[in-house]
DNA sequence: CTATTATTGTCTCAATATGTTACAATAATA
DNA sequence: TATTATTGTAACATATTGAGACAATAATAG
């Protein structure tokens, strides 16, 4: 299992990327967490940059490897930079947990600066996979988050923030729908994201009105009652 | 002149900070660009972290060293992180501009992020100083910026954006005004910010229904009709 | 000292946007 | 074929914002 760890030839020192992955599983937002070894931690996905890799290139190349998919809503929305963030000993430990031996002076125990970004993805496209360190990653409810490594949780609530600000002025909730999607959907989206109940009929108009929906002639059939339409992002 | 140059014990390499800060001289939005010898280029105030200096004590540090002062309203907004944007040819130019010799593979020639803050301050209350490689600093209207350095245009573009976007939503464009300040003044800046016009109405309605304004007894006095109020903010 | 001037603070009414209720349409089920 | 639940949209109510009007008044001119 022991592999070789990144080197320092290869990546710029001191620089990480952490990536906050949400999906919509109809009902909840959630967000993908990695599981280390011997650790309760949980984390998010993250990596470093090649020194010859645009930074969007190094998160880009992080999120297929994580969801094996390309062509995503992916945004940077904060950089984290205190001392107190980097904490060698949780980071010893995991690489230790995976049977790797590690020097005390080695540059990934070092401080790091985590420039952080959110990806919104449809979550039944989607068969993620761990990294090289952690044993699992799963889906876990935002609003519910089970213990995260060192300033993690601080990262994903601030991604949370960010979302609900960019929502409706970026419209970019239906990235986390499939192509073709319902009313119904799209407002459970907004509801779930924002953490508050809308008015259906002011949220339809409000949205038809943006100009920004194609409405599709096949109907959606799911129930005993009038078929919605369905819609896809224009 | 010749100084040492930072030493790369001090710093963390391949990460630095820029800095937008923004003045208001009562007509038109401004922000301070360094002037380099030898070079036609203006450049944006920079610097480097410590390595025992947490991210926003590094910019704070810029900040006053740059202004002379603290407390200001200052915001990360984005980080730049293109391999296109370093400049190792660039930076050798103005180094050696300054009469100090520097090896090829000097730290300060590497490939760098830079994360980006923006600033407001008051206008009048600011003296600014130059840093150690240039030679003056002066004040620059945004939208008529001269040629800037390596991505700094890039940099101010993406600060003026975040600025308009922040500016209702935060409520920061008194951070550009005196303490106290007339209700024409806060649209002033408002309209400048935004590029647009605004009605008087309209604006001091919404400005005191927000209940983030203090009116004081005194008025102010400045021309050949009634006189306005004065405000601060809460 | 008084009339003039320009700007301010606030009021009113118009226009637009949003909240709320109502109701016909209809796919699935009984 | 009737019932049920949800949808799409219209209609009306309420709230917010746009636009004009006007009295108040500090400085200036006469």
């Amino acid at each position: 299992m022991a592999q070789p760890l990144p080197g320092i030839k290869e990546y710029l020192p001191h620089l990480a990327y952490d990536l906050v992955i949400f999906g919509f599983n109809g009902k909840q937002l959630k967000i993908l967490l990695l599981e280390y070894q011997n650790t309760d931690y949980k984390a998010l996905p993250g990596g470093f940059i090649r020194r010859e890799e645009d930074l969007d290139a190094a998160v880009k190349r992080g999120l297929k490897e994580r969801t094996g998919l390309d062509h995503i809503f992916l945004e940077q929305f904060y950089t984290f930079g205190n001392l107190q963030r980097s904490r060698p000993d949780i980071m010893k430990k995991i690489i230790e947990a995976n049977g790797i031996s590690i020097s005390g002076n080695h540059w990934m125990l070092d401080r790091f600066m985590s420039i952080a970004y959110y990806a919104l993805i449809n979550f039944d496209e989607v068969n993620p996979q761990p990294d090289a360190l952690s044993k699992s990653i799963n889906w876990y409810t935002i609003d519910d988050l089970p213990t995260l490594m060192m300033d993690h949780k601080e990262i994903a609530i601030k991604a949370l923030e960010v979302l609900k600000l960019n929502l409706d002025k970026k419209l970019i909730g239906m990235n986390l729908l499939p192509q073709k999607f319902t009313m119904k959907a799209l407002q459970t989206v907004y509801e779930t994201i924002l953490g508050e109940k809308l008015r259906r009929t002011t949220f339809q108009r409000k949205m038809l009105g943006k100009d920004i929906l194609v409405r599709h002639e096949k109907l959606f059939t799911g129930g005993a009652h009038k078929a919605p339409f369905l819609y896809s992002f224009k």
